[in-house]
DNA sequence: TCTGGGGTCCTAGGACCC
DNA sequence: TCTGGGGTCCTAGGACCC
């Protein structure tokens, strides 16, 4: 199961003057375009293409466009995946607008299957749709990659303003489909694999899947020979529905403004070292591992760097420590000119967890890396950052925060009265409401 | 002027062991 | 000229995903 348009089709659930009307969402910083309605796609804007290169185009054929308001999504694609799971248990997901779900196959010749299969698949995609406002793409096969590959299809028959709801598994013009599918377009072939499988006359899905195992093996590694195992209908990839302790957490930023300020760019280290925090303790998780980096704008002029510094920690999820930990890599990390004096401008600054496991579960060193907590001390530590917790969730995200995140208090005000956004915090000028989580921003209906 | 953020897995190569 | 065989662990870099 695949979502539309996922993000488009958010803004549109609650917004009914959106509907038939050209939609776009932008990445943080309002940087790219990141979401697309069918209109926008016909007008041939790609997808991740940078907003200012195509905003007065945009503007000129009537496109709404949205910055990213990740409440609602994250919110919304929770409903889609609760009504998925009203069909079966057997539900993986796999990102915020995708879903894989096993169910058993009907009895009956390939082509009865197929059309029982198919018609399931349009019942999940009327509930889903009835129940969410979200239209979603369902479509079957008998592995994970073959199931993309019929979504893929799918795509292209409701582009096409037709039915996108495709069984492969049994369809008469099946193996027509995987011989006309780009390989780039196979799920698990990139940019740079493409173009390598292209070279080695392995042009589309079909003929990929006839590539001789070993040189798929020798010319690039066992993850694309599963690849073409899938295609061939082995399935190698199989349902993942234990949820799986996370390796890393990364909080990072572009500014809206690039900066040299030093202070400025520790304020937005420490907010985010303090936000990745709060993710560890939701999640109930310590970190063994933290680092700091910044760097300065991909494009254009000006001299190019991009610098981390990492600490070994004692594991932890203490807001207090790993600010503290995060000021200090930022410190080793940060550099204010190049060898001939021009000076950096700092474009992003971010902080990364490492060494993630469940809290209780922490391997202690024999020699100690720091000064070890009496269990007292750790347990008045733990209050702290449970009320810190139950603050910010009660009266708003930046109710308490540490002192290095910078004070809200200092910040100029603006005319409503509410605190200014400081320089490092990011564009995000067009955000619609967050319907459904916030009661100050609940949709109202008029009558008449 | 303006180009996102957050992940996973695999491999090669270096350093070390006996 | 020529230098064994069999391992582990770690890291950086490269590929992929949404």
């Amino acid at each position: 199961m695949d979502c539309s348009a996922f993000y488009c089709s958010c803004e549109r659930v609650f917004d009914p003057s959106l509907e038939g009307v050209p939609v776009a969402v932008l990445s943080n910083n309002d940087g790219c375009i990141i979401a697309r309605s069918q209109e926008v796609k016909d007008l041939g804007i790609p997808m991740g293409a940078p907003f200012f290169k195509h905003r007065d185009e945009l503007a000129a054929q009537g496109v709404r466009v949205f910055s990213s308001n990740y409440t609602l999504y994250g919110d919304m694609s929770r409903r889609v995946m609760a009504c998925l799971e009203t069909f079966t248990p057997d539900v993986e997901v796999y990102s915020v607008d995708e879903a894989f779900l096993t169910v058993p196959t009907p009895e009956g010749s390939p082509e009865a299957v197929c059309a029982a299969m198919e018609a399931r698949a349009r019942e999940i995609r009327a509930r889903v749709l009835r129940w969410t406002g979200i239209p979603v793409r369902v479509s079957w096969a008998e592995t994970k990659t073959l199931a993309k590959a019929a979504s893929e299809w799918a795509k292209e028959k409701l582009g096409a303003g037709g039915e996108p709801c495709v069984c492969l598994w049994g369809h008469p013009d099946r193996d027509d489909w995987l011989e006309r599918m780009d390989v780039g377009d196979v799920w698990g072939v990139g940019r740079r694999w493409g173009q390598s499988l292209r070279d080695l006359g392995g042009s589309t899905a079909a003929k990929l899947s006839r590539m001789p195992d070993r040189l798929l093996r020798q010319r690039f590694n066992v993850v694309l020979l599963r690849t073409a195992m899938e295609l061939r209908g082995v399935s190698c990839l199989p349902l993942e529905q234990a949820p799986v302790t996370r390796q890393t957490l990364v909080k990072s930023r572009s500014f809206g403004e690039p900066t040299s300020d030093v202070r400025a760019i520790s304020q937005a280290v420490a907010t985010h070292a303090a936000r990745a925090a709060e993710k560890l303790r939701a999640e109930g998780l310590v970190a063994g591992r933290i680092s700091a980096f910044v760097t300065t704008k991909r494009f254009g002029s000006g001299p190019h760097r991009s610098g981390g510094c990492d600490e070994a920690l004692p594991a932890t999820a203490d807001t207090t420590a790993l600010v503290a930990a995060a000021r200090r890599c930022l410190r080793r990390a940060y550099v204010d000119a190049d060898a001939r004096g021009r000076p950096y401008r700092y474009r992003k600054a971010g902080v990364m967890l490492a060494e993630i496991r469940p809290e209780g579960t922490e391997q202690r060193g024999l020699f100690p890396i720091a000064r070890v907590a009496s269990a007292a001390d750790r347990q008045r530590q733990r209050a702290l950052m449970e009320a810190l917790d139950a603050a910010n969730r009660r009266f708003g995200k930046r109710t308490v925060v540490v002192a290095a995140q910078g004070c809200p208090s200092t910040l100029r005000r603006t005319r409503d009265g509410s605190p200014e956004a400081p320089g490092w915090e990011m564009r995000r000028e067009r955000m619609s409401p967050r319907y459904t989580t916030r009661w100050d921003e609940l949709a109202v209906v008029k009558p008449g």
